[in-house]
DNA sequence: CTGAAAGCGCTTACAG
DNA sequence: CTGAAAGCGCTTACAG
C-alpha cells in the first residue's frame, strides 16, 4: 500500500522501450493488477474497461472482446472496495441474531440462515453475521452498519417487542427485513410463518384425538408469534368447552431445560393432563425428557406435540409429532424481498408462509377416549 | 452518489456568508457527513481528522479534543470502504463451510462458528459466510475473496483431503486457518481438537466396562481426524487382544440416518456386539434410534458412546455418554491466531486442544462382565 | 462508441 | 504538531 509515483505509458497502447518485457501466462504475482493495467495493455481508457466489466451497451463488440481478452490474460479482478466506494451498493447484507449462547447451533436459526445465504449467494450478495449484544445496541451498530457502508440491507432474526432499537429504522431509509416475526412498534417489512394457522392445525389434531386437558409450554410472550400460538391454543380449547386455567400455560423459554421444567410445573398443576403442546421442538424434547424420567409413557400416557420440525426430532425416541414451519423458505423469501427493496423494485413487504402437521410417534388418542382401556 | 462540484469554504474555519446557517443537534440527515465536513467545521485538515481518529501520538491533546467534539456533534462515522481502500486491511474475515444442506443447523459447526464470531467481534472484525459449493470452487472464489479485497483472512471448517483447492494457498501469502482439522497436502495453519486423545479416552472407558465386541461408526475417512479416531479404536482393541474384523467398522457419513444404517449393518455382522462407538453424536443418536426400534435396550443390551458433546444429547432418552470436544474454544483460538497472523505477529500455527469424557446414561458394563446376569 | 476528468472518502509519506 | 498533496482503484456524467 505504499504510494507510488505515477508511471503511465507515454503513448498508451504502443509498448515503449521503458516497458518491462511482456511475460506470458499470468504476469508477475507480486503486485495486484488494476484496471489501469488492463486499460494500458488493451490500449483503451479505464472508463472503457469499467464499462466492459459492467456490460454497458455502449461498448462495441470488438472493444469488448479485446478488453475481455486482456482481463483474462492478466487475471484481473476488480477491487470491490473501489467499486463500492464509487458505486451505490456494497452488495453485502447482514444477518442480525439475538445474543443467545447457542444461536449458531440452533436448528431454528440455522434453517433461516440457510435460506438467506443460499438466496444471497444466487444474487452475488455477501452475508455478514452480527449479534445484538449489549455493546452492539449501546453503540448503535445497527445504524453504523449502514452509515459506515458495511451493508446495503439488514435481516433481523429472533427479535421481539423488547428490541426497541428497531424503532430507529422507522424514520430512516435503510432496507430492513424482520425474519419470521413482526414488530409492533414500527411498520417494518417482514416475512413470517403462519403461526396462527400452525397452532390451529396442532390444536385441531389434538382435539380430534380426544384430548381436552392439554398443557401449553410457550416461548417468550414478548414475541408476537408466541402470543399468536397461545391465543389460538386458548381459543380452540374454549371452543371445545374447556376454560384454560392459568397454570396450564407455562413459559419454557424456548429451551430444552425450560421445557423440562415447564412440563414438571404443568404436571404438578394438573396431574390428569393427557397432552402437552410446546411452542417449539426443543421445549417438546425437554418435556419428553422430563416425562421419561418420571416414568410417564409417551404417547401412551401423555401425548407431546412440537412446533418447528427441526431435523433431529425424527431421531429421538419416540420421534416427535410436530408442526412443520417453512423456515428455509422464509429465509429465502425474506432475502429475495430485501434485495428487491434495496433496488427499489419493491414497496412494503408482509408475507405469511403456510405450515403443516408432521405425524410421528409422540402423539396418540387420549387415554379416556380410547375404545379399550 | 451523484458527483458534485467541489464546494470548499474559501477560508476553512471562518464561516463565510455562503455557509448554511449552523444547525444545532444532529445536522441535516440527508447527506452523509464526511471527514471533509469534520475538518472544515473544526478548522483543521482532513489529515488531522484522520490522525485523531486513528489515535496518532502526533496530535496535540487540544486538537484531539477539538476535533473529537466536532465528530460527536456531527455524528460522523468514517466510511470504511474508503478506509480499507487507502489502508492495508479490510477488517473482514470469512468462514468457509462445506456445502452440506444443514450446515447452519449443525451444532458441530455452530459451536465453531460461535467461538469464531465472539472472538472476531472482540477484535472488531466482521465475519462473512461462504460455502464451498461447486460454483465457488470452479470460479476460484476462495482466491477472489482476497484478490478483490473482501477479506483479510479465511477460516476453513469441515474440510478434508478431497478439498484440493486448499493447495492454492500453499504458495500465496493469504492468511488461511484450518479449523478443527489438518490438511495433508499443504503446510497450512490449523487448530484442532485432540481427536486421538479423545478416542483413547472413549476406548479406555468402554474397555474398562468390560466391552470387547465394540462396533465403530465412523465419519468420512477422507478426513484426517476421522482416520485418527479409527486408528485408535483398532489399536486399543488389538492391545486388548481383539482383532477387529472389517465389518465392525462402518461409515455413517456423520448423519443420523447414516448412523442408523451403520448400526444395522454392524448388528447384522456381529449380533453379539455389546457396544457401539460413534465418531460423532449425530451418528450415535441414529444408532440409538435404530436399536430402540429393534427393541434393543440401551445401555442394558448395548452401550452407545458418542463424540462431540453437542448440546441436546443431554436431553435424549437415554442421555448420551460422549467425548466432549472443545469446539467453541477451537473456534476462538483459530480466530485469534488468524488475526495475529494477519498482523504478522505469528508465524505458523498448529495447536491441539484437550478433550474429556462426559458420563451419561447410554453406557453401562458389558452384559457378560456384569456380576449378576 | 470512447476518453479525459472529477469524484467517492479515506491514509500516509513528506514538508515545514 | 499540522497541512498540502498524492494515492488507493474504481464509476459516472460530460464531451466529442
Amino acid at each position: 500500500m505504499t504510494p507510488q509515483p505515477p508511471h503511465r505509458d507515454p503513448a498508451p497502447g504502443s509498448a515503449s522501450a521503458a516497458d518491462p518485457p511482456p511475460v506470458e501466462g499470468r504476469e508477475r504475482p507480486g503486485k495486484r493488477v488494476s484496471m489501469r493495467d488492463v486499460a494500458d495493455r488493451a490500449g483503451v481508457s479505464v472508463a472503457t474497461v469499467s464499462m466492459v466489466l459492467n456490460k454497458s451497451e455502449r461498448i462495441s463488440r470488438a472493444t469488448h472482446l479485446k478488453v475481455q481478452q486482456v482481463i483474462d490474460k492478466l487475471g484481473y479482478r476488480p477491487n470491490r472496495l473501489a467499486q463500492s466506494l464509487s458505486g451505490a451498493y456494497t452488495r453485502v447484507l447482514a444477518i442480525l441474531l439475538p445474543p443467545l449462547r447457542h444461536v449458531f447451533s440452533d436448528p431454528y436459526f440455522g434453517e433461516l440462515i440457510s435460506g438467506i445465504c443460499d438466496r444471497a449467494d444466487r444474487f452475488s450478495q455477501k452475508v455478514i453475521l452480527e449479534q445484538s449484544k449489549p455493546a452492539f445496541l449501546r453503540e448503535k451498530r445497527h445504524l453504523e452498519l449502514f452509515e459506515r457502508r458495511f451493508i446495503d440491507g439488514l435481516l433481523c432474526l429472533g427479535l421481539n417487542d423488547e428490541h426497541e432499537f428497531l424503532k430507529d429504522f422507522a424514520d430512516r431509509p435503510y432496507p430492513v427485513m424482520i425474519v419470521d416475526n413482526r414488530f409492533k412498534d414500527a411498520p417494518l417489512d417482514y416475512v413470517v410463518c403462519d403461526y396462527r394457522n400452525g397452532a390451529e392445525q396442532a390444536m385441531n389434531y389434538l382435539l380430534q384425538l380426544g384430548h381436552r386437558r392439554i398443557g401449553m409450554i410457550h416461548g417468550a410472550m414478548a414475541s408476537p408469534t408466541a402470543r399468536d400460538v397461545v391465543a389460538v391454543y386458548e381459543q380452540r380449547l374454549r371452543e371445545a368447552g374447556v376454560d384454560v386455567p392459568d397454570d396450564w400455560k407455562v413459559d419454557g423459554r424456548y429451551t430444552e431445560q425450560g421445557g423440562a421444567e415447564a412440563a414438571a410445573r404443568i404436571c404438578a398443576a394438573e396431574p390428569r393432563i393427557t397432552a402437552i403442546f410446546a411452542g417449539n421442538d426443543k421445549m417438546a424434547l425437554g418435556a419428553m425428557h422430563y416425562l421419561a424420567g418420571r416414568g410417564v409413557r409417551v404417547p401412551d400416557d401423555v401425548s407431546v406435540m412440537g412446533f418447528d420440525d427441526i431435523q433431529h426430532t425424527a431421531y429421538v425416541n419416540p420421534s416427535l409429532t410436530t408442526v412443520h414451519l417453512p423456515l428455509y423458505e422464509v429465509g429465502e423469501r425474506a432475502c429475495d424481498r430485501l434485495i428487491q427493496r434495496i433496488r427499489n423494485k419493491q414497496t412494503s413487504v408482509a408475507e405469511k408462509l403456510p405450515t403443516h402437521v408432521v405425524l410421528r410417534e409422540s402423539t396418540a388418542m387420549a387415554p379416556a377416549a380410547r375404545p379399550s382401556v
